[in-house]
DNA sequence: TTGATCCTTCCCGTTCTGGGAAGGTCAAGG
DNA sequence: CCTTGACCTTCCCAGAACGGGAAGGATCAA
């Protein structure tokens, strides 16, 4: 199967297959006789993970991790839970931080009339050098 | 005042400085004979709107916006809240993006037991190859 | 044959810095 | 006076994860 094949049964275009090739995420593909890369069902799995995985805002190199583990048949379900854990500890930092920012700004616009004058709080706000988070 | 003292104040690296003047985000700074930068105040509270505004999530080129906005005297303030409000938009579909993340993660890792054996939901989940969002 | 649609490699651009090299300046101390 | 260290300058490279597009070869349908 040709990569445009290829990319479309997984979701990915084929500019990340080869990305993820050159990067060693996926092993170098077979080539066929006219040079062009040759995708088969295994491949189109590994290539499926990956689509789901970085979906679910796990890295390239993270998915490296995923994938190392998925292909080990005796690797510890602790194992994937740990890089799970971490990666939701990752997210629920950056909720907090944007939640934050979000408070801050709803909170200003709040108090800007936001007409053609042009005394504004949000300006004054930032011209205060308030630092946002330490 | 050097550019060391003025990051200092401003709460940002000299680095992130130089690389703002080298966009066009503020104007070049003038120089000393030494051919060192020289920053006085009215620079320094440049400087500080920048940090803040980054700070809260706005892009250097919004920032720019702001910046052009805060130093033109005749602006609207509905202008501002405008830059504002889509940022705000901008960051609410990003925390909606991560607390799906966090949704399907938290569902996996409570599906897997974590312990020394194989047989794991999470790498069967992204196995399956489902879309995560379309 | 021709045109359209693939595929290949290659390099550049994005965003916002951080790291570090090579070299000029300056202030303090021996 | 000389050295040392802490500044400053420019410049180039790196990252994360691709997308765009060029130049050229392959395949396929009419």
């Amino acid at each position: 199967m040709n990569i445009g094949q290829a990319a479309e049964k997984a979701g990915i275009s084929a500019k990340s297959i080869r990305y993820y090739e050159s990067v060693g995420l996926i092993a170098q593909a077979t080539r066929r006789g006219n040079n062009y890369r040759d995708y088969g069902d295994q491949e189109i799995a590994e290539l499926r993970f990956i689509h789901r995985a970085r979906s679910l805002g796990f890295s390239v190199k993270e998915v490296g991790d995923l994938l190392a583990l998925w292909r080990d048949r005796k690797r510890a379900s602790q194992q994937v839970r740990e890089v799970a854990k971490r990666h939701i500890d990752d997210i629920e930092r950056k909720i907090a931080e944007l939640q934050s920012m979000r408070a801050t700004l709803n909170t200003l616009v709040a108090k800007c009339h936001g007409d053609d004058r042009p005394d504004c709080p949000i300006l004054e706000d930032l011209a205060s050098g308030k630092p946002h988070c330490g």
